[in-house]
DNA sequence: AGAATATTTCGGCGATGATCGAATCATAAA
DNA sequence: TTTATGATTCGATCATCGCCGAAATATTCT
């Protein structure tokens, strides 16, 4: 029984498999660490409720938690676990009954969000299909490689630009976009990028979301630096 | 609630996420399509209750069906499924308890077996790491890609290697071994090379599980052909 | 045709586990 | 210290769902 020598493959599954602990999971994987009682809020059950799920995700390994004060800050454990829940996403069947009027909160999710620690959305994919097209960087069969200009205009645009990328394993890996069923970006350099843009203010978080927001100057940062013509990504 | 937007998240967890249907998913990772009856054997439940699993599994998108006569013969739907299986099974916490005395089934699986359509095991890593070490493959961030050498190589050894590989997407994907912890090349190369292998009779199947045997014919084979040192593996 | 095997449907039992109220503990503000 | 807020523990309730027995359907074998 290759399943009894893998009882936790069932116990994490088994986790994730419930209505209440997958929204607090999703919520998380904007990549912010949240206090509990906010992931109470967005499973919408008691704190006690939360505080169980919490724990039992704790000991199964999908989460670690950290205390300040009188809040217990919770975050994903690894980049395993969030690569584990996107992988999930992608084989939900495509989409699913769209209501004409979709909400305002799904419309800004799929322009614009964190996926763990990298961007993603429209905007995630349209700037990782300019890096494409500057050659700044290459498909290589199911992954990505930095060219030498990229890694030299990316460091020079303040990007933490690893020394020897081929080196690390998931440096610049291609996520699926469950909302553009596409590719972009992920990995650490995907994170470093997107770590770079916050540090800037050409993004900003929207509380209580895994959404974020392009702001002025980066709506024009984006257009000078990467070429990439923010009106046409929104529109369509 | 970016929740409620892919309720079929939490239906395709929930679904993986029961011990039964588990244990079908994972002898399902071998590849092969296998019959309801068989399927109820390998999770120990009634095939009426294996009946209700499945169509539930089918009608979620993890599994297709085929009938031929009475039999009815279930698979993985696609390599995602495959893939979000090998991802859940990757963070699911290191060793178990180990008992002195292995059992002999997951001895044979640790040594041999095809992870969905690919390689894997020691074996697996073992001709990995030959591929490499002969320049045949190299590594590329978080990925392979195949030389000009081993592309003419390998296509000589008899294996459809793709025209033109940097256009597919998964084309020699990195896959993490649960029992090696260690990459291994998997994606749509992986496959290929396996099947070849399979043809020469090098590897054959085991009844009734996911772990495989190398021939005599096929440890020559490996040993001329790649220069993997079989003894050396089996050992330690 | 009759017998055997594979799969499915239905119905009812039983266990697991998600849920919250009430109470407790811990930390921070007043 | 007192008060307020975040988090946890315990206990009891209640719904869900996995499970199998019985019976039906379909296909193959003799």
């Amino acid at each position: 029984m290759s399943i009894n020598s893998r009882p936790n493959v069932l116990e994490v599954a088994n986790l994730i498999g419930d209505s209440s602990r997958l929204a607090m999971l999703m919520s998380l994987l904007g990549g912010k660490a949240l206090p509990a009682t906010d992931l109470a809020n967005v499973a919408r059950i008691s704190p006690q409720t939360a505080s169980s799920h919490l724990s039992k995700m704790v000991e199964g390994g999908l989460l670690l938690h950290e205390s300040f004060g009188r809040h217990k800050y919770f975050r994903l454990a690894s980049h395993e676990v969030a690569h584990a829940l996107e992988s999930l996403i992608a084989i939900a069947p495509p989409k699913p009954v769209r209501s004409l009027r979709e909400s305002d909160e799904q419309k800004t999710l799929r322009h614009a969000r964190t996926c763990y620690d990298h961007l993603a959305g429209k905007i995630g994919v349209a700037l990782t299909d300019r890096l494409l097209d500057m050659k700044l960087l290459e498909e290589s069969g199911s992954d990505y490689v930095l060219s030498v200009e990229g890694m030299e205009m990316l460091r020079n645009f303040g990007v933490e630009v690893d020394a020897d990328p081929r080196k690390r394993r998931h440096y610049a890996r291609q996520c699926l976009d469950w909302s553009e069923r596409r590719y972009h970006l992920a990995g650490s350099l995907g994170a470093a990028i997107t770590k770079r843009l916050f540090q800037l203010k050409w993004l900003e978080r929207l509380p209580n979301s895994r959404a974020v927001r392009v702001t002025k100057t980066g709506m024009q940062g984006l257009a000078s630096k990467f070429g990439l013509d923010y009106p046409a990504v929104t529109d369509k």
